[in-house]
RNA sequence: GGUCCCAUCGUCUAGUGGCCUAGGACGCUGGCCUCUCACGCCGGAAACACGGGUUCGAGUCCCGUUGGGACCA
């Protein structure tokens, strides 16, 4: 077989949503496993609602997930003649004809059909139309659309989807459909196959919303004498209420630009994305990118629709919890050099970065994010949760000051006699920290825990982090003392 | 309204007639580890939409019902 050719066609009338995003992602991976070409493609001719911005979102939402295309980006408003040569072609052929029925008689029959509650379908009146008939319409310039002529046999249009396998519709339920408008706009269903015929696309893959459009196409394809190519349509994500997801209801959540400015990898999102709807046989979860290109499989798409689990206004499921729980552990997986510069990004945005972070401080910093990583769920927490490793200036929280400091006004003195005994150490290593800690404690004839809480808090306001003496090592003896000192002055009167 | 598609824990799913006492993951939850939290480990609650068939045997095949979705209007 020839190489594959896939296609990933957005209209650009809106923001590149996670629905969109995974149809990209699992022509990209097909293509990819297979060694083929995936060509991007703007099906940008609805001129009144297609917009710049949102090519630009789409293509920014492409690169950042890396799903990079090998051709395009085609615009298919470029070839808007070549469709309208194609139903040139189907009029001289006989496989379409001219239809001058106005708008007002077929909303007539189409209300009467309502009424009487019988299927509506144009009843092919202009179909029947004698050659004169059709020359004095011409000549009188009234306005026609092209409509397909379906066989009027008993057959049907049969094909094997791959994903949901034998899909049959008699001739006799497909009406003849439009494919050009009065205005000489071609419709979708003829643009796309054309499009799809000329960039020799082989593998269809695309949302299960075109499945019912598909044997209108291959009527398309077989009238204008193109070689078929695979059909495979794959489930869609809806809401927790079962609806169609689309930014306009959902929000922000479901368009991939939220995802990049809350803290989430690329590839995170693309894993996730990736399970909803498709499995593997080793029911495996966390995929590096080659993994998942190896893995992938046709085979593994289901064919029911999938939901997207979010909870809106709940700030700790703020998307489908999954998708936290895999970008939490790709962060923490991966490798920390690759982790770097997401980091370095956050940090920057939160005016924390410190350009040494990547010269002389370099192997602070990787060791200091490999420490603090496996605790986070998005990268937000680097700047947020991660702040006292990166700035003195940061805020204690009240319960942890509470519960590890104030409960105990002796600890005032202690966190004083332990700023003394560190700043005297040599070197400030994990074993020397936590033997003068132990130390402390046993003089003291207190639990080691007592201390170490309270270290803890004073030293980056919170309850919970990594374990305290490494934690100690990475923040710094000076830091360290001066935080101490510090907790003692403003905590206790 | 017509046509097409779909139906397993809350969610994503495994399951292609006996391996199903229905498995995994996320979430929830009990415990272990431990200086806290997280990780990790060991447990728990939680599903085959319903009704008929076919079969020695059905989550799995067939029919119907119900529910959901898509497309066309």
């Amino acid at each position: 077989m020839s190489q594959i050719r896939v296609r990933f066609a957005p209209s650009p009338t809106g923001y590149l949503h996670i629905g969109g995003a995974r149809t990209a992602l699992y022509n990209w991976l097909f293509a990819r496993k297979h060694n083929g070409v995936f060509i991007l493609r703007i099906e940008d001719t609805d001129t009144d609602r297609s917009t710049q911005a949102s090519i630009d979102e789409i293509l920014d939402g492409l690169r950042w997930l890396g799903i990079t295309w090998d051709e395009g980006p085609y615009f298919q408003s470029h070839f808007i003649a070549e469709h309208q040569k194609a139903a040139q072609q189907l009029l001289e052929r006989g496989h379409a004809y001219k239809c001058f029925c106005t708008k007002e008689e077929l909303e007539a029959k189409r209300d009467e059909a309502l009424r009487k509650k019988i299927d509506y379908k144009y009843d092919k009146a202009c179909r029947k139309l004698s050659p004169q008939e059709i020359k004095e319409r011409e000549k009188q310039e009234i306005p026609y659309v092209v409509r397909f002529k379906v066989p009027e046999s008993d057959g049907s249009v049969v094909f094997d989807d791959l994903v949901y396998g034998r899909i049959e519709k008699k001739y006799a339920d497909i009406e003849d459909f439009v494919i050009l408008r009065s205005d000489g706009k071609p419709l979708y269903v003829l643009s796309n196959a054309v499009d799809d015929y000329r960039d020799r696309i082989t593998h269809v893959f695309r949302g299960q919303d075109g499945l019912a459009n598909t044997p209108k196409q291959i009527l398309i394809y077989n009238a204008l004498g193109y070689e078929l190519p695979q059909f495979a349509h794959m489930s869609l994500t809806l809401d927790t209420k079962k609806a169609k997801i689309s930014k306009r209801k959902h929000g922000d959540v479901v368009t991939v630009k939220y995802y990049k400015e809350h803290g989430f990898l690329p590839w995170a999102l693309c894993n996730f994305l990736a399970l909803l709807g498709w499995s593997n046989s080793e029911s495996r979860e966390l995929f590096t990118r080659e993994e998942l290109i190896e893995a992938f499989d046709i085979s593994g798409i289901s064919k029911s629709n999938a939901i997207f689990n979010y909870t809106p206004g709940d700030p700790k499921n703020w998307t489908d919890p999954k998708a936290i729980a895999i970008n939490a552990r790709h962060m923490s997986m991966m490798d920390v050099r690759e982790l770097a510069p997401y980091v370095r990004d956050e940090l920057r945005i939160a005016g924390l970065w410190d350009e040494r972070y990547e010269h002389e401080l370099r192997e602070w910093f990787l060791s200091t994010i490999d420490l603090i990583r496996t605790r986070f769920h998005t990268l937000k927490d680097f700047a947020t949760l991660g702040r006292p490793y990166f700035s003195d200036d940061f805020s204690y929280d009240e319960v942890a000051v509470q519960k590890n400091l104030k409960k105990d006004p002796q600890l005032k003195e202690y966190l004083l006699q332990l700023a003394d005994r560190f700043e005297r150490l040599p070197s400030f290593t994990v074993e020397a920290s936590e033997h003068e800690v132990r130390q402390l404690s046993e003089q003291l004839g207190i639990k080691a825990g007592i201390l170490i809480n309270a270290v803890r808090t004073a030293v980056t306001g919170q309850a919970a982090g990594p374990g305290l003496f490494e934690l100690l090592r990475a923040i710094g003896k000076e830091r360290v003392v001066n935080r101490l000192r510090k907790a003692a002055h403003i905590f206790f009167q």
